[in-house]
DNA sequence: TCCACGTTGAAAAAAAATAGTCAAACGAGG
DNA sequence: CCTCGTTTGACTATTTTTTTTCAACGTGGA
């Protein structure tokens, strides 16, 4: 029986402090309960005596038989991955485990969905600080969108994310060039004002239009120069992200990577300006 | 520097008792030094000050802090079986491949940062539309967050994705009431204004908090009544919210399930009045 | 609303670990 | 064989860590 199984087991019984405490010992197993009690007590945010009475209750007779036992795993575990397959065991039932098995098997179905090859020239466009870049997304995908607008922010300058008002769309459209990239997230229940926006700065702006949607493809994509399509089916009445999420952090790697020199110092610049200032915001993250 | 190397690199230099405590060291490495001084001593056949004294003389400024590194390399080692692999493999030629199969692991990895109970515990709280929910997310976080507003929008009512301005909180923060939950999400460069919140959160208001934050805690542990602390290391220049997006589709999934029939009924009309007036949305995703 | 119970953290006590002191033991060189 | 310098461990002081005590607090039930 390790610790981490003892924990788990013993859960039910724990009060709120004595699970924060099981929390913090869980999440950075077993390294986050090799500190001094003090120390717990500040991670997890409780206080010290609380601790001792939290391994007494799982059944140590004190702190140190719990550290003891923990390095003892820790020794046992170098020879043999004992405690992993027994863990997995037991998370066999839950869902958690469940959902989080199927989602990683999505998420490295993502790789045969897109090519290293479709991969770098999206890449090569959003390095290129000659473009602008302009992002949306639709009513979910927005969100993910964003994710995309805020992480290149920190990269590299001319990143536009449209709002979510039409109304405002038609100024950013104006100011398109030829050379520059907008990318589009579209997801199944696609939106017609996406479209027709992808419409329009195809024909008239002639941008280059990365989309980024599912394999049902939204109808953007006869407007786009790229098209990835993700899966996005989960077995689920809800459709999936993750694979957007980590194709847009893939993409933010490599974009990072291609000047880091250059990422660096923006990064540093950045954190710089933000902190000096008590915090004035831009209200909704698009920028005006 | 390994504490190994370093031991070894002095060896000329001790005395006898001390090339004992080495010898007793590198015999069991690290386990064999991840003990009391007393013990150390028995081990080695010498007395607790010579542990002390050869301690400080292979430049370490106490016990405590040589047994601190220690564990330090222990944990820096455990994370190549899984991850130093995946590393090496980080080549040009199949970035996409490679980075998904490290993502995929990532995702599955997220099971044992959450276990079935607390998972459980929060779906109960999100379902229940007794209590509102309040959102809110640091600088990048915060679009993770608000694909969690997004999706409960759809599933029940009484979400408040809280906007990014501050001096807007107030007016939200006076309107939680104490069975209400607030939904925190802070990852690492934990911002101080986040934390802020959910004292006064937790103190005046004594609503629920939960927090999504990584296994480094963000400070907004102690106020928090439950702690879910994910993996975001990813061996890039970048974190990941890949963990935090699985985990919200997970709460999703069930949080929807809890009332399906009314979940239904809500997306319906959800959609006959998104699709009926010719779109009116409101502007940021907040709500008024 | 009030009461009884369990939970919590501050403070103090207890225990332990660690560092320091000093004299004895040892060994090298005279 | 003696002397000096080094090394060593018993003893002690100090510091740190852990545990216990106890009062206050919040919670849930009458």
């Amino acid at each position: 029986m390790t610790v981490r199984e003892t924990i788990r087991r013993e859960t039910p019984n724990l009060t709120a402090s004595e699970r924060k405490i099981a929390n913090a010992v869980l999440a950075d197993y077993p390294y986050g309960a090799l500190q001094t009690i003090q120390e717990l007590a500040e991670r997890s945010g409780v206080s010290a005596p609380s601790i001792t009475r939290f391994v007494s209750k799982i059944g140590f007779a004190g702190y140190q038989e719990f550290q003891r036992q923990l390095i003892g795993e820790l020794r046992e575990g170098s020879r043999s991955p004992l405690d992993l397959k027994a863990t997995e065991r037991l998370s066999r039932s839950d869902f958690v485990a469940d959902y989080a098995r199927r989602s990683a098997a999505i998420v490295s179905s993502m790789a045969s969905a897109v090519s290293q090859e479709q991969f770098d020239r999206i890449v090569a466009l959003l390095s290129d600080q000659s473009r602008a870049v302009f992002l949306l997304g639709g009513r979910i995908s927005d969100t993910i969108a964003r994710l995309l607008s805020q992480h290149l922010r920190q990269i590299r300058p001319r990143i536009h994310h449209l709002p979510a008002n039409q109304e405002d769309w038609p100024d950013h459209v104006m100011s398109m060039r030829r050379q520059d990239v907008v990318v589009l997230f579209d997801f199944r229940r696609y939106q017609p004002d996406i479209a027709k926006l992808a419409e329009r700065v195809a024909v008239n702006r002639r941008a280059t239009v990365i989309l980024v949607t599912d394999k049902w493809m939204s109808p953007i994509a006869r407007h786009s120069d790229h098209v990835v399509a993700l899966p996005i089916e989960n077995d689920t009445a809800w459709d999936t992200a993750l694979c957007a999420v980590a194709f847009i952090e893939a993409l933010i790697v490599k974009v990072s990577e291609a000047d880091w020199p250059s990422t660096k110092a923006r990064i540093e610049t950045w954190e710089t300006v933000r902190l000096s200032p008590p915090t004035m915001k831009n209200g909704d993250g698009t920028d005006a």
